[in-house]
DNA sequence: GATTAATGCTAAA
DNA sequence: TTAGCCTTAATCT
């Protein structure tokens, strides 16, 4: 159930805690068994994200490529080395999991019996990662890997040049509502329906405005707001939209929906409106927005 | 114990 | 536009 912000967090947490290191791959559920056996007692080398794809690449120039879907998720573990070596601080994020030895217990002895439907699993010296439900699990070529890449639009939390211009060209070139382009991964990649809904109310823009009609002002500044809070994101470890002003008094994070304009909060008073949010569904996922401040 | 929803995507119709 | 797929956790009976 991630959002690019996640997947880029994983990728950083694969090279902090498994780069360099031989790994043990297996599918303890079994559905992954041949390509398991392709990438096992190979040195990982490499981890890369972009958008909502994690690739892996192994020594013998193999890559483990994982696209989480819906309801996909890692869960880490390992001992005190490993858990000084990750990246991911706060526990229990959607798709980024993780337990760690206490330090009271019997030290780190392997990882435990696999629960539930492990696809893969991965361990090193230090520590193991589990993975569930994922929409894809595949021991790749290169080649293939560049395919991947090559039906892709630009990642905004990479956001080289000229990612903004091909953002801003896909957008115009389109007659399509602006919502939706948000979601094709071919125009933009990682955005997400919570990221999507939420930047649409910081930019109040009308999310069935078809994308033809944004002025190159609106989707430049569509862009970069959404090269910013998606970097929050990777910080953070959690999708924060609104500002600490909407927060409760004194709270240095947001508690439940503070963190979010929008999202999932059909038929409550916009924050800043007070206009009721709405609610339509629109290509098979739900879109929230407020009718009062999104009317261009 | 059964049902449903979830931050996704693809291929068939 | 719809059906199908992957799995879990929360919400029902």
């Amino acid at each position: 159930m991630p959002e690019g912000h996640s997947v880029r967090r994983l990728a950083h947490q694969f090279a902090d805690v498994f780069g360099g290191e031989t790994l043990a791959v297996s599918s303890p559920q079994g559905r992954f068994a041949a390509g398991a056996a392709l990438l096992d007692d190979q040195m990982m080398t490499e981890s890369q994200a972009h958008g909502k794809h994690l690739f892996l690449h192994f020594d013998n120039a193999l890559v483990l490529h994982v696209h989480l879907g819906l309801y996909g998720a890692w869960d880490f573990g390992g001992d005190a080395a490993f858990r000084g070596a990750s990246s991911i601080g706060a526990p229990r994020k959607v798709g980024e999991r993780e337990t760690f030895d206490d330090g009271n217990g019997p030290a780190y002895d392997g990882p435990p019996a696999p629960v539930g439907a492990v696809r893969v699993r991965l361990v090193g010296r230090h520590g193991w990662a589990d993975l569930r439900g994922a929409t894809t699990c595949a021991a790749i070529t290169r080649a293939e890997m560049s395919a991947v890449l090559a039906r892709l639009g630009p990642d905004p939390l990479r956001n080289l040049p000229p990612d903004r211009e091909r953002f801003v060209t896909g957008v115009q070139s389109r007659k399509t509502p602006i919502a939706a382009l948000l979601m094709d991964q071919k125009v933009i990649a990682g955005v997400g329906n919570v990221y999507r809904a939420e930047v649409l109310f910081r930019q109040r823009i009308n999310p069935l405005l078809p994308g033809n009609s944004l002025t190159r002002s609106a989707a430049e500044l569509l862009w970069d707001d959404t090269v910013k809070v998606m970097g929050d994101g990777v910080r953070d470890g959690r999708i924060i939209t609104t500002p600490p002003s909407y927060w409760a008094e004194g709270a240095s994070l947001p508690a439940g929906d503070d963190a979010h304009y929008v999202y999932k909060r059909q038929g409550l008073p916009c924050r800043v409106c007070a206009v009721p949010v709405a609610l339509a569904e629109l290509g098979g996922r739900k879109l929230y927005w407020c009718p009062g401040c999104q009317q261009h």
